[in-house]
DNA sequence: CACCAGGGTGGTT
DNA sequence: AACCACCATGGT
């Protein structure tokens, strides 16, 4: 089965994500950031907070009280760190002009850019090349790996392989902006009386069958 | 009560 | 290069 088969399964079952919840790429960035290691619901919730003392502009949050903008984040988790990033990465996108600056420079370029700020690993930098920049990029997650790995029945798999492959079969950004979004929406609903099974029930390679997806 | 969520960092081996 | 503890809140 191809991967674009696989992604109508998902839609057909799932529907469309409609990622990235957010009014503008800015408020995604900062999303990437506070959505780490929590819900969406937390991030919200901390997101919604900053909005509500004028912070989602780069800006205003560059210049705010530390403090105030750790309480605005805390329902997001690791509130110290995030609230140091989320400044510092302000700070970053009114120095070189802002989002739309950013959005002039090749995707190579601005990974490099995302990566070197505080906090921003590979699957944040992709995530916000994906969803705040609209690049055709590849967003790795636990999810996708251990879904790919039993969707192939091998054990491993180097992250440039899995990129290319997902690229290639699903080139477009509105592609790989419902793929990703579907494989965490997949994988949040992986088997839980077969852990090893991650959700893969609803495809051709899983012979657990149906009745195992919770 | 334990375990997890749309990760990243810094230190150790 | 491959682990590991740690960060911290809220839901189940």
């Amino acid at each position: 089965m191809t991967l674009r088969t696989s992604l109508e399964r998902l839609v057909a079952e799932y529907g469309p994500q409609h990622w990235w919840p957010a009014n503008s790429p800015f408020e995604i960035m900062l999303g990437a950031v506070l959505v780490q290691q929590t819900t969406w619901r937390q991030a919200a919730r901390a997101i919604d907070a900053l909005g509500n003392a004028g912070l989602l502009n780069w800006s205003a949050l560059a210049n705010a009280d530390p403090s105030e903008v750790e309480a605005r984040v805390r329902p997001a988790g690791f509130y110290r760190a995030k609230a140091k990033r989320v400044i510092a990465l302000a700070a970053f996108v009114a120095e070189v002009g802002g989002v739309a600056a950013l959005n002039r420079l090749p995707t190579r370029e601005l990974r490099g850019l995302l990566l070197a700020r505080e906090g921003v690993g590979e699957e944040t930098a992709d995530a916000m090349l994906l969803y705040a920049f609209e690049r055709p990029v590849c967003v790795i997650d636990a999810y996708l790996r251990r879904w790919y790995l039993r969707r192939h029945g091998i054990d491993r798999i180097d992250d440039r392989t899995l990129r290319a492959g997902v690229v290639k079969a699903l080139p477009s950004v509105a592609q790989l902006n419902e793929f990703h979004a579907l494989i965490v929406e997949h994988g949040k609903r992986r088997c839980k009386t077969r852990p090893l099974c991650d959700g893969c029930c609803l495809f051709s390679e899983c012979s657990h069958g149906q009745a195992s997806v919770a």
